[in-house]
DNA sequence: GTCCGTGCCCAACAGACGTTTGAAATATAC
DNA sequence: GTATATTTCAAACGTCTGTTGGGCACGGAC
């Protein structure tokens, strides 16, 4: 009597075995990588059995996949950007994107997804492709298109040294955090909030495009809305 | 009297075991990473028995951090900035920064000592406070200290930030290089070579901060020299 | 009731991992 | 020459990995 049959540690009223695998398997993922994260541990956070992960997903591989597929999609409302009403100016729109973008980078709705995203980046592989395809391009692509609204003469090569030059800025952000609280020390960086990173990035990428006055030429910001 | 003293796969006349395990060893975690490589592997590319790892560096980690040491010793001729002459106007101080930095990214001085540091600094542990100290912090000090001539009124948080917007479009074509291919394609990112990278993110930067004109504005290239 | 399929658990598997052992081989000093 | 220290070797160690086969409990079909 003494044996219960329902799942030891976590919340058994929640999601099934299938689905807190999933989620346990994205934490792991997300914070030692695919080879670091171990199926045991994996399977005592989520109170399933070991025997678990080849049950639901073939394998750990399978797992990772899933686990990767699952975070775009929690935290893949990159998709739902405020669609700008038609004939919104497309500084206007560029303005938007930064903002948007940066707040997504800054705090993300899943920390976990993000950072399990972000890793599956860093070096391509099993999943990336998903990945690109359903969050990453749409965005990139979007970009593309305000950029050529914008200049319209530019040839190929430099409207996409342009786009990088935006996502650069951006992406640097959450890619390099870790390293640059090691060089200016964690209290200088998280003095860059998503407010003046927003602010920042959009002066500078407007005033490089010649559409803003330029940094520093003002004491007072003058910068996003 | 078949049998050789000598190391089996490699050159024999080249460095010692230590030497071979430490290059090999760089090789192995600039591209599987620590967990991935395995010390197995990196023995027998050095044509070194097993013991010889633990013999010569106390264990893996031993080597991967001595690895990453021996990488940055490689590849740190970051500090050999060609030192312009006193006197030189920070406009040209910039450029000069911009360009060799984008070259230093583009084609290092050691491809497999660039990808490990860069591995390193993407989730830093071990042994990323030697990189920082020796090859990254001087790098960004100097970067700060231009924007501060350049800049002399700007607060410190955007003067901060200024530089990170430098610095992540630089960055932002080696850490984001296979992402951007599954994007636009191969051939679209290789047209991006050092030359047009270095000459739009000069202009780009320097229109941001109202040193040129902006990106967009003539038909022309007038970006760096 | 019996039957069968689904979901899950236990225990064990074979393999790979980093590390250690103790001796053989080499280099160095005398 | 002998004696000593350094380096390399083959083989095994214990541990941890992902995976698997067999069995237990529950569900609806009949």
């Amino acid at each position: 009597m003494a044996r219960t049959r329902r799942p030891a540690a976590p919340a058994a009223d929640g999601p099934d075995a299938r689905g807190r695998l999933l989620e346990a398997g994205q934490a792991a993922f997300a914070d030692r990588g695919f080879d670091g994260a171990t199926v045991r541990d994996i399977c005592r956070r989520a109170g399933v059995n070991i025997a678990g992960v080849t049950y639901h997903f073939g394998g750990k591989e399978g797992l990772y996949v899933e686990a990767v597929k699952h975070a775009h999609t929690c935290a893949a409302r990159m998709n739902d950007f405020p669609a700008p009403p038609p004939g919104t100016p497309p500084v206007e729109k560029l303005r938007v994107f930064i903002r948007e973008m940066v707040a997504r980078m800054h705090a993300p709705a899943s920390t976990t997804a993000m950072k399990l995203m972000m890793r599956e980046m860093a070096d391509p592989g099993r999943a990336a492709g998903v990945v690109v395809d359903e969050f990453i391009r749409p965005v990139a692509f979007a970009l593309r298109g305000i950029l050529r609204e914008l200049l319209p003469g530019l040839d190929e090569p430099r409207l996409l040294a342009t786009g990088f030059s935006v996502i650069g800025q951006i992406l640097f952000y959450r890619q390099n955090r870790p390293v640059s609280e090691l060089i200016f020390g964690k209290a200088a960086v998280d003095a860059l909030d998503a407010g003046l990173v927003t602010d920042h990035v959009t002066r500078f990428t407007l005033a490089a495009l010649g559409l803003a006055e330029p940094v520093g030429s003002s004491p007072r910001r003058g910068g996003t809305a």
